[in-house]
RNA sequence: GUGGGCGUAGCUCAAUGGCAGAGCACUGGACUGUGGCUCCAGUGGUUGCGGGUUCAAUCCCCGUCGCCCACCCCA
């Protein structure tokens, strides 16, 4: 083996390829409903927007980004997010002077130099949207509720949604001090990445899985109490939309969002069919990066789902589906061969999805690849049947076989198959 | 970046310091032009790569590359 795709980076195939496809057109039909429209973005900007989008001392920035100089010496990095660019066209194209919200969907690659493991790859994939220009909490509960109906959609269950708030600019840094005054004197007996994350993101000590952190956390200031009047109504009106919708989710206040981009709602959907990596999408409100990208100040909440880990989901209940070939025609001869490729095109014409033999062979052989690659009905061309006029048709379900006029194909069909693929 | 596990046929995996195997898949035959089931045969390997120990290494040792899982972090 000469060369393989770079580490953690994957080729999708069939069958697995068919399970993509589904939760695209799945996806797609519920954005139609909520009026989210695609947007198609590049995958490389500039690396500034990601740097002052993210955060200098995210690791995302730090130590993840695929950046590179263009011949120009510029520097550019393949983006590990969708949300920035997302927000720099929006801006770039003074789209906020469009009627508010515009709401938007887009996917494809996303990049991160990291290791992988089960569920996070190097290039991975996500389907993303944003709707700007909405502050009031109605749309953080349509989007959720959006999100649900695209996972119930596909069929995905036992999926929890978890949901917190981190506070806006003026209460989150209240937040922040009060838990930093809470571990500074017990710090040193805090786990070594507690004790960096204190320097870093002290909100992400309330996420330690470290059983003596656990322990040592206890009692430490939630955010709930923290939040000021207007974070706290956003969050209250938020919470009881969705008991209104009937959505059923987690309070979560360690869920802590990586990116400094997010303020007040962020939420989480987890499975626990998954590893380590179980977050299936995840998203929040930013409602600072418009005007911190140069356009007016314009709220914006949107979220992301990894669809890597939502197909590894499916592939479980999807098993067995996947388009198969509905007629093989199998030849016997030049002149037989000639005429079946005549007749293919014909079927095709009508929408069918046709297998020629394309070499010589015996019958039998021709016949057991019409059942592996899973046809429905073969047709049969050879010398008598040329001299007729007529084919040979069998249904390789029913093991029924007859045999019918050449210009009268189209009857067997009917009675034999559905008149086309989806 | 850190830690652990694993690299043998297209796939899933055996094996022993002494001729490298099975199942599945693929091709053909039994059945001159009829698939699936069964039986038979065939194709397919520098045992990831490089070095070392040894009369002899797929096996033991060192290095290296790759994959997997976990930490960190995140979709």
């Amino acid at each position: 083996m000469a060369y393989n795709a770079l580490k953690g980076i994957q080729d999708i195939l069939p069958p697995d390829i068919h399970i993509w496809q589904k939760i695209e057109s799945v996806a797609r039909e519920v954005f139609q409903r909520y009026g989210f429209q695609e947007i198609r973005i590049p995958i490389i900007e500039s690396t500034d927007i990601f740097i002052r989008s993210i955060g200098e001392t995210t690791d995302i920035v730090e130590k993840e980004m695929y950046t590179f100089p263009d011949k120009a010496g510029r520097s550019i990095t393949m983006r590990p997010e969708g949300t920035a660019p997302a927000v720099r066209c929006y801006v770039e194209h003074h789209l906020y002077n469009l009627p508010s919200p515009q709401k938007f969907f887009y996917s494809g690659p996303m990049f991160r130099y990291e290791r992988p493991q089960k569920g996070r790859f190097r290039q991975f994939y996500q389907i993303g949207v944003e709707a700007f220009g909405v502050s009031q909490p109605s749309i953080d509960a349509e989007v959720i509720a959006m999100l649900k109906n695209l996972l119930e959609g596909i069929g995905l269950k036992e999926v929890n949604f978890e949901l917190n708030s981190i506070g806006c600019e003026k209460c989150r840094p209240d937040y922040k001090n009060a838990l930093l005054k809470f571990f500074e004197n017990r710090l040193s007996d805090f786990c070594p990445d507690c004790q960096r994350r204190y320097n870093t993101n002290p909100l992400r000590i309330l996420d330690c899985k470290v059983e003596r952190c656990i322990e040592l956390r206890k009692g430490a200031p939630a955010v709930a109490e923290h939040l000021c009047g207007n974070c706290r109504e956003h969050f209250n009106e938020l919470v009881s939309r969705l008991d209104l919708m009937k959505i059923s989710y987690t309070l979560n206040p360690n869920l802590v969002r990586g990116l400094d981009y997010y303020t007040r709602t962020t939420f989480e959907v987890t499975s626990e069919h998954l590893g380590a990596q179980k977050a299936v999408a995840a998203g929040g409100r930013y409602d600072r990066l418009v005007e911190e990208f140069g356009g007016p100040s314009t709220p914006a909440i949107g979220f992301a789902i990894g669809m890597e880990r939502i197909a590894t989901l499916l592939k479980e209940i999807w098993s067995d589906e996947h388009p198969s070939p509905k007629i093989f025609i199998a030849t016997l001869g030049k002149e037989a061969e000639i005429e079946g490729f005549r007749i293919a095109e014909d079927l095709r014409a009508k929408g069918f999805w046709v297998e020629p033999n394309y070499a010589g062979a015996s019958l039998k052989s021709q016949l057991r690849k019409a059942d592996r690659i899973g046809a429905e009905l073969a047709l049969i061309i050879g010398e008598n049947e040329l001299k007729a006029g007529k084919i040979q048709w069998k249904n390789l379900k029913k093991g029924e076989q007859g045999e019918v006029e050449i210009k009268d194909i189209q009857a067997i069909l009917t009675d034999n198959i559905q008149p086309s693929n989806p």
